[in-house]
RNA sequence: GAUUUCGUAGCUCAGCUGGUAGAGCAAUACACUUUUAAUGUAUGGGUCCCGGGUUCGAAUCCCGGCGAAAUCACCA
């Protein structure tokens, strides 16, 4: 706007000044207090966010380490590294001060002098910017050699420091100490689990044992693909974006490709895509693959999680619980170094073998009633009376299901595999070989919850369209979550599957008992949530849009005005009123009062 | 989806039957040369989630909304 520039170049800047303590008012102190010690910074050269490569020669723990080993050797030169990371505290005693940086391996203890850092007349490098200019959270770079305090730490006597980043946010202070029998008590622990599955940087940040979890969480998936390497099998990569979505029982999200002009589903499953891998012959393929499902969000459900599915020619479902087993059991021995992982208040063992039921033995055990040779309305009986809540429109297999899922799952603690499943439950799976009603199926199931589910493969494809065929019926009769017809997946069936095992493990509720989390948001990085609903401050540009004038601006501001909506929302003759009261208040006698009609014209703009 | 609980300073939390908003840590200022949640003294910091209602008066009581957690149901 230069002609208004020009034409009153001072109010313009005094309008500037009461744009610029606005958007300052909506800073807290602390954050307000950084951004000036940023431009101290400058002023005395020094750039908060410098471009040039700091070189480090190690990591905190190996530093610390590689100290240890030459300590008492008198001969050897002290050692000197360059080191990195975020400043997590300082302890700042008159010229000399302690503080700890954070790198990725830990944190160290950074002992400065003044002295030292600055050996000449002037101290304004120790004075000014190591103690009034750096801040906890910023991110320095620093030099020097490693010796150890009278208490016994390991600390980095600092010769020379570089500021790396600057923080304009302050970070929650948590602070941690041992008390007489050596546990660690911490203090101000950041606790909120909003803020920390919002701002997941700000929990690894300040709680370690948060990045120690997602750690595991990645060598589980390590030694997964290793394993799987080892055996020779194809970690293989297959559609996300789907024309039909298969494999599962559960009701996907839907997007639209422009260009194709086409719905398209997110996986709900990479099944059938798998499976037509071992139809085109390979004899073993995995994937882990993120999956999608349109469903109800709980600490054991996010819209988004990752299976791992493994489908293996000429092998069936017994063969693959030993698979099952042994690479649970590696699992296990990596993170933990034995078979034996604390769980809540379980000790859970993964030692083979694990225990082995039919899904009717199991029943049998726990309700003391053997349901293996009731027809439907025994079954409806019997269910009943185990307190299972039933309809008409639940089959044998459902049934059956209900009771399980009611009397025993939650109960089966140490691993277990469950097998042999009604078949109305399991459209993918082979009939039993030798058990009418059933399919060669399995679960695992630990610590209350199913840790994986395998079956021998149905490579029938007569069955299977007749599977299909039952499944579209039941989506006919409104169940949501029924499988739909995939003509082309049959079309490769048609050609030929060797008898395949197919197994899939959820690899959070995995990593949730590997890493003793009691929600699955605790082992995703980035787990689903509400947006935030947070109002929009308006620019001066939203407001200049309704044909409001510049010079206008601050004062709607200053009369707590800041989003567009609460604006609108005002009436004409009220915000007249303030608007002219107002401008008296703030002095801005060189802003011409506006015309009530102005006023309305702004609000029905 | 249902029920219960919660939302107060940068963080962790007090705040009683309604009466001017509090503590510790963090921040700011001063002191302090090996500290360990460093310490001492002083100071500043708030849309009490949002919107209504009751009331002379609401962080507090009531209603509605938003967000989160726990339990249950479904699902991996």
């Amino acid at each position: 706007m230069p002609s208004f520039k020009n034409r009153n170049k001072a109010l313009y800047l005094r309008l500037k000044n009461y744009s610029f303590k606005l958007f300052r008012m909506q800073l807290s102190e602390q954050e307000l207090l950084r951004r000036q010690k940023c431009q101290e910074l400058r002023a005395l050269g020094i750039d908060p966010f410098p471009a040039e490569l700091f070189p480090l020669t190690h990591h905190s723990e190996t530093a610390k380490r590689t100290f240890e080993k030459q300590e008492d050797k008198p001969e050897v030169a002290p050692l000197t590294v360059a080191l990195a990371g975020r400043l997590m505290s300082f302890r700042i005693q008159g010229s000399a001060s302690f503080a700890e940086i954070q790198d990725e391996q830990g944190r160290i203890q950074l002992y400065f002098r003044r002295d030292d850092l600055c050996p000449g007349e002037d101290k304004t490098f120790y004075n000014t910017v190591f103690k009034k200019l750096l801040d906890i959270g910023d991110i320095i770079g620093v030099n020097g050699y490693l010796f150890r305090t009278q208490l016994g730490e390991i600390t980095l006597h600092v010769t020379s420091f570089k500021l790396l980043t600057k923080a304009l946010r302050p970070l929650p202070i948590v602070k941690e100490a041992k008390d007489e029998a050596g546990n660690t008590i911490t203090y101000d622990a950041f606790s909120d689990a909003e803020t920390r599955y919002r701002q997941r940087y700000v929990d690894l940040i300040v709680n370690p044992q948060v990045r120690e979890v997602f750690r595991k969480r990645t060598r589980l998936v390590n030694v997964m693909r290793r394993y799987l390497d080892a055996l020779g099998y194809l970690e293989v990569e297959t559609p996300i974006l789907q024309p039909l979505y298969g494999g599962a029982a559960a009701r996907p999200f839907k997007t639209h490709h422009n260009t194709l002009d086409m719905t398209l589903y997110l996986r709900i499953a990479n099944e059938l895509y798998l499976k037509r891998l071992i139809v085109g012959g390979y004899d073993g393929v995995y994937e882990f693959s993120k999956d999608f499902r349109n469903e109800g969000m709980s600490r054991f459900h996010n819209p988004e999680f990752t299976q791992i599915e493994l489908y293996v020619a000429y092998k069936d479902y017994d063969w693959m619980m030993n698979l099952v087993e042994e690479m649970v059991e590696q699992i296990a021995l990596e993170l933990h170094g034995q078979t034996t992982v604390r769980v809540g208040e379980n000790d859970i063992n993964f030692a083979r073998p694990w225990k082995r039921l039919t899904m009717f033995e199991a029943i049998a055990h726990y309700t003391g009633i053997d349901i293996s040779a009731m027809d439907e309305n025994e079954l409806r009986k019997t269910a009943e009376k185990l307190g299972v809540e039933t309809d008409a429109s639940m089959g044998k297999g459902k049934l059956i299901d209900e009771i399980f899922g009611l009397h025993c799952e939650r109960k089966l603690i140490q691993p277990t595999f469950i097998t042999d499943y009604p078949v109305e439950m399991s459209p993918l799976a082979k009939k039993h070989r030798s058990k009418a009603g059933l399919v060669e199926r399995f679960e695992a199931i630990c610590n209350g919850k199913e840790i994986c589910n395998a079956f021998s493969e149905l490579n029938d494809p007569i069955d299977q369209r007749e599977r299909f065929e039952s499944q579209v019926e039941l989506g006919m009769r409104g169940d949501e979550e029924a499988m739909t017809l995939d003509e082309d997946f049959l079309r490769a069936l048609e050609y030929g599957m060797p008898p395949t095992a197919g197994l899939g493990i959820g690899i959070d509720r995995l990593s949730m008992i590997m890493t003793n989390q009691q929600s699955i948001q605790d082992v995703l990085f980035f787990p689903q949530m509400r947006p935030e609903k947070k109002a929009q401050i308006a620019s001066v540009t939203d407001f200049k849009a309704l044909g409001v004038a510049e010079m206008y601006v601050p004062i709607i501001q200053k009369l707590g005005l800041l989003t567009i909506e609460d604006f609108k929302k005002a009436t004409p003759s009220k915000l007249h009123n303030d608007l002219c009261g107002m401008r008296k208040k703030m002095k801005l006698e060189a802003v011409p009062n506006p015309t009530r009609e102005e006023v309305e014209n702004w609000l029905r703009g």
